[in-house]
DNA sequence: GTTATAATTGCGAGCAGGTAATAATAGCGG
DNA sequence: CCGCTATTATTACCTGCTCGCAATTATAAC
């Protein structure tokens, strides 16, 4: 008796964790199993209500979203001299890599670039971009990835240029060279 | 009367879009207003209950975070002819604009450039990559991107090029060439 | 001013997906 | 067979709505 019971939570919990859009009910079915019993094992195991499950996995997604759409910066600021150099640093968490491969997508690598290249120059607003890029190697989860942005050339009117490299553990992954048509006389 | 019906509907919108969050009668509050009003509001604007938003964004943030971290395309793909040419599709939603300039980042369209060439390529591991790219233009919410990625240069070993174009409404918008060093002889 | 029309507000019922509490029943181990 | 756990049933209540209908208030039209 006691072992079906445990089988069924144990599977009941993976479920769940798999898909929490799982109503009571639907679990009920599922195990064939009355509505009280699974509202039982919720309990005994610490699972909240579908609502509240939902409510989580939204308000995960909205700050994570939130982070990569509403902050100038992906990655953490460490160093800034407007219009100078900047460094920032982003660690890589399991979410941001291809579980196939286990390595992280380079969007992300790219991202952390562009964006802190883009906040150094102070340019929320551009005309055009060009940049010319190379992804050195491969990066992995766990890796804490080292991002410096510095103007290379403030010359040319309308125009900044930008050095880009991303290193972990001093060894370089990504570098690129940013440049920015800005529309506008760079002060 | 229509006037103030008009601008509070305007409001109730984006604040909705700001926050899904919120209940009627937390938003009947801050536009002092009955409950009964803005469901009427909402029902005008085709804005769904609370549970329903809330439902959305886990929705979406749970297929994305599985589109974006089990799938390779960002994007919806299109068309599809496996080591010669791939077409993908994404629509710029509010998510991925920078609210003060209303701009797409620019890593989105990188990041869809990015993995439908991965994907074209069918690379999920790669040695090096360079690409060379340019951001012709803004981007805003709303806007559908279409990206191209054609192999121009099957013939070197261990080597693949890659042209990619992003368009939106006929105006490319992004465009960029890729090298894919492989380690592997590209059979 | 007096209507027509639009906007707002106020109930009451009902629904989904629960919580909480309490009671009845089934199944098995000793 | 007794006792205990597991399971099921029943009921009341909750939130955040929808739906339908009526009443009130504001604004525009004549």
């Amino acid at each position: 008796m006691r072992a079906k019971k445990l089988l069924r939570q144990s599977e009941l919990q993976s479920l769940i964790d798999y898909n929490p859009f799982l109503t009571d009910q639907e679990l009920a079915d599922k195990f064939a199993v009355s509505i009280q019993t699974i509202r039982l094992d919720r309990m005994e195991l610490g699972i909240p209500e579908l609502r509240e499950r939902v409510k989580m996995v939204a308000n995960d997604a909205y700050s994570k979203t939130k982070t990569l759409g509403e902050e100038q910066i992906i990655g953490d600021l460490r160093e800034f001299d407007p219009g100078v150099r900047g460094m920032s640093v982003l660690d890589v968490t399991m979410e941001m890599v291809h579980p196939q491969a286990m390595t992280v997508g380079t969007e992300h690598i790219f991202a952390q670039a562009n964006s802190l290249a883009m906040f150094v120059a102070d340019l929320s607003v551009y005309i055009r971009i060009q940049a010319s890029i190379e992804f050195i190697r491969q990066v992995y989860a766990g890796e804490r990835l080292v991002c410096t942005a510095v103007v290379v050339d403030p010359g040319k009117e309308n125009e900044i240029h930008m050095d880009v490299t991303t290193t972990s553990s001093d060894a370089v992954v990504f570098s690129g060279k940013f440049i920015f048509g800005t529309g506008r006389s760079n002060k």
